[in-house]
DNA sequence: GGCGGCTATTTGTCCGTACTATTTTTATTG
DNA sequence: CAATAAAAATAGTACGGACAAATAGCCGCC
């Protein structure tokens, strides 16, 4: 027996590329594509699945299934480890916590971390240096959920990373981690910890840790003086046989 | 509302973590999980979709499904499909070429590039529009290696990636690209084309394309004004083979 | 014990329906 | 004409049922 959604994924990128369905226009919604091969919704889903997995498509709930390639598009890949760390100070810095209290996120903190405001959270402020120095390199704001009060004694003195604190002390799994780059003004009370001059400039890194329920369970920024930082990344060209299906 | 997949997985991690199934063992059927956890089949196959693509689990076709880990294995993947473009700017926004010339790329542009001064190029600046407007958003400045001249009477016409065009003309694969992200002044030619005021900021992303023999084909470098920009990635922990429908 | 065949089990696939939350479009109002 | 409200459209989720195909274990048999 033929499976039907492999069919039903290669008709539509024929379709795609017979210019049916140009890049950047909407496919017809899933019904549609329903009643016009004569499949079930479900296979539909499927086939799009498949063709949102070659990255030939963008799907928006409730806004529409967008063409964005006419061919499987090669793919790149970075691979992070945790432990490797998620900047580039390895084990070449040490931590410094500077302070930490228990604040309710304001309105302006909330739209810059695109969190909702009003919550209760426990801010811990961090400093990095070079172990050699006590100049300080960076600053980092993180922010746990006010639940998670327990982990306030062991934030001093653990020496890893706080999300995998997070997760081996209140029982929960990070799945996902949202990353955002902005280049900002460096905040004047951050500029003096850092001995920058005032006005400079610098990275701004912002992050939001989620479960697989789409939580946020751990929030930071870190802002990293752009004469002293940048943001590297290598992306590596994945083999095709990863695209099997 | 709450959505029930995760929760099922979530629930079925600590019955892993439990010792209730341990690694190694077969879980229960689908249908006898559903029976046990009280939601339909499909539930229960979204939420063992979801323990594969963490690596968790290894599922084989009328054989079951096996336990192979009780944690997330800590490895974080960002995926970028390469049409599926290295920006934010899918199908939104179409490209304008300003000037194409040939130079020698001086002490300056090396330094910043940290690539050799002295080498011959073909320079082409561009800028990126919306659809419906002529403003210009951001600028982006290509540079090919001189010996790769009989691209330039394609480079206009030609409406994907340089990269691709690249690969097409002078057959070569492009296998790793390697990216760095700045917090830098916008320079004033720059801003006069894009409309902002002078001493704006503005993301600095430069990028490098090497060939599997570490040559570098293709460098590039885009000013993002950071009033309309920031630069996202989503990173998702999952298995890295694990990339299937 | 070893072999072969039968059977229940199990995942993968497919169908049709229904509901939800949000976006997009249309109609309405000031 | 602009702002607002209502309506339609849409992808995501969830349910329950059904069939296909190949496995794994069981039985009897030699």
């Amino acid at each position: 027996m033929a499976l039907r959604y492999p069919l039903v994924a290669e008709k539509i990128i024929q379709s795609i590329r017979a210019g049916e369905y140009p890049i950047g226009s909407l496919l017809p919604s899933e019904p549609e594509l329903s009643r016009k091969l004569k499949v079930s919704r479900s296979t539909v889903r499927a086939a799009l699945a498949q063709l949102q997995s070659f990255g030939m498509i963008e799907r928006r709930p409730r806004a529409g299934t967008r063409v964005c390639a006419d061919a499987v598009p090669p793919v790149y890949v970075h691979t992070m480890s945790a432990s490797g760390d998620l900047l580039n100070f390895g084990g070449h810095t040490r931590r410094q916590i500077q302070n930490v209290e228990n604040i309710v996120m304001d309105e302006d903190l909330a739209a810059w971390l695109e969190l909702p405001a009003g919550r209760r959270w426990l801010h811990v402020g961090q400093t990095r240096h070079p172990y050699d120095s006590e100049a300080a390199l960076c600053w980092t704001d993180v922010y746990f959920p006010a639940q998670y009060a327990e982990l306030r004694p062991r934030i001093e003195s653990y020496p890893g990373l706080f999300y995998t604190l997070l997760e081996q002390t209140c029982d929960l799994t990070v799945s996902e981690i949202a990353q955002k780059i902005r280049a900002v003004d460096i905040p004047d009370f951050i500029a003096r910890h850092l001995g920058t001059p005032d006005q400079a400039r610098a990275l701004n890194i912002t992050r939001k840790y989620y479960t697989n329920t789409k939580t946020c369970v751990l929030a930071s920024q870190t802002y990293l003086p752009s004469d002293r930082f940048d943001y590297s990344i290598v992306f590596s060209r994945q083999s095709p046989s990863a695209h099997g299906g």
